[in-house]
DNA sequence: ATTCTAATTTCGCCGTGCCAAAAAGCGCAA
DNA sequence: TTGCGCTTTTTGGCACGGCGAAATTAGAAT
């Protein structure tokens, strides 16, 4: 079995892969992402190619191959359960559950996994609108328009807060911005680099257009 | 923090010592609980002392400092708690927990802990009625008596069955012996090492010395 | 007392994962 | 095309946790 270490790495490449679909993830951004230095990164990504649970070549970046991403998507899985059932069990704050699961997420055994897959029905996202993935390692996955992007006057849901800094989590809750919500973009101000959204009950709340990239919705 | 191996040992140290009262701890015992060679644990157990955690003597075994007493009960805490939340609230085999909650143990923060123990109404005892620490490193000691102990037509309440093997749980459990059960002695027969007890409704089980002896139970 | 045995410690070694600093490669701009 | 800056790789070291073999010690037996 692998170590956490492996499985961390795994992981992180999986998510920049995913967040910039088609391209090798750089050695640096994998050492910036895991708090270690490049060389170590380099030493690292040798020994998943040596595994062949990469594909690397020097100075071109890495890639997951088949294994790589199966081993990645379960780890992927494990966190992401592991925050939903925190929350929704142990009624952890939404912004506290992610430290909590990266710690977690290398500690639980299939057996266990599938307890609380099952307890939970079979989810299909987890707190933040992240979709994960199944045992078999296949993720549903969603083509979301940004906040940013909406047209103003448009109604859209939140579906996703692709962020998991805490205090960021924080202001998304007081803005009252939590996944499900239902909003309307009032207006956008390029120049002030502001959105203003309007929420249920006549509430209203703004925000750059920065923050406003890290949320997405769904029609509706 | 301490790395999850000086957790395992100073445990293992606390189980050993609660086990045998007042005797030092061999390196040798401490080796075969661990799975390690005994060399690996003379050297361990050095820098455990370096730490402060245990006092040490060369050829003269260990034992906790206060210090390491107080890491050792919150590890346990953490296990004890794991166990009884795994059964209870994921509805898991008592046989199986102990396994899943060896690795759990290391992955826990403090502010989990304390949802899981409140969750749980602040239990005393895990699901093989072991004693939990409290979070200010207090145990409550009951004395118990063993199963092997107990007077012909005494009647009894298990209260403990002190042996994580798998197998042997699934046996208490097949035999109906589970923590709370009412027993009654029918027969003990040291010439071939058995013991037969009446269980309700009518029930009885038979089992050897040996085994019963693992069983503790309380009056009533 | 001496010898024997079993437990314990010492010694040299390995793998993993990390860092710092030096070297090498890549790409762009003058 | 030559040089410069940035990224990446290489090199050499370190800490941890572990192993096996050999040396040592404690303690029991004769």
């Amino acid at each position: 079995m692998p170590t956490s270490t492996v499985e961390d790495y795994l992981k992180h490449i999986l998510l920049e892969e995913e967040r910039v679909p088609g391209a090798r993830v750089a050695t640096g951004s994998l050492a910036g992402a895991l708090g270690v230095t490049p060389g170590t990164v380099t030493t690292m990504v040798k020994t998943l190619s040596d595994s062949g649970l990469v594909d690397y070549e020097a100075y071109g970046g890495v890639r997951l191959t088949a294994a790589g991403r199966q081993l990645g998507l379960h780890v992927l899985r494990r966190h992401r359960l592991m925050e939903l059932f925190l929350v929704r069990t142990l009624g952890m704050d939404w912004s506290e559950v992610h430290e909590e699961a990266e710690r977690l997420e290398h500690a639980l055994s299939d057996r266990l996994v599938e307890r609380i897959d099952e307890m939970l029905g079979r989810p299909s996202v987890d707190p933040h609108g992240d979709p994960i993935p199944s045992a078999a390692g296949e993720v549903a996955g969603h083509e979301l328009a940004t906040l940013a992007a909406l047209p103003v006057g448009r109604r859209a849901r939140v579906a996703r807060v692709a962020d998991q800094d805490a205090a960021f989590l924080r202001l998304v809750e007081r803005l009252g911005l939590l996944p499900g919500t239902r909003v309307r973009v009032v207006a956008r101000d390029a120049a002030a680099d502001t959105l203003e959204v309007e929420l249920g009950r006549g509430k209203s709340a703004a925000l750059g257009l920065r923050a406003a990239e890290k949320i997405f919705v769904a029609p509706g």
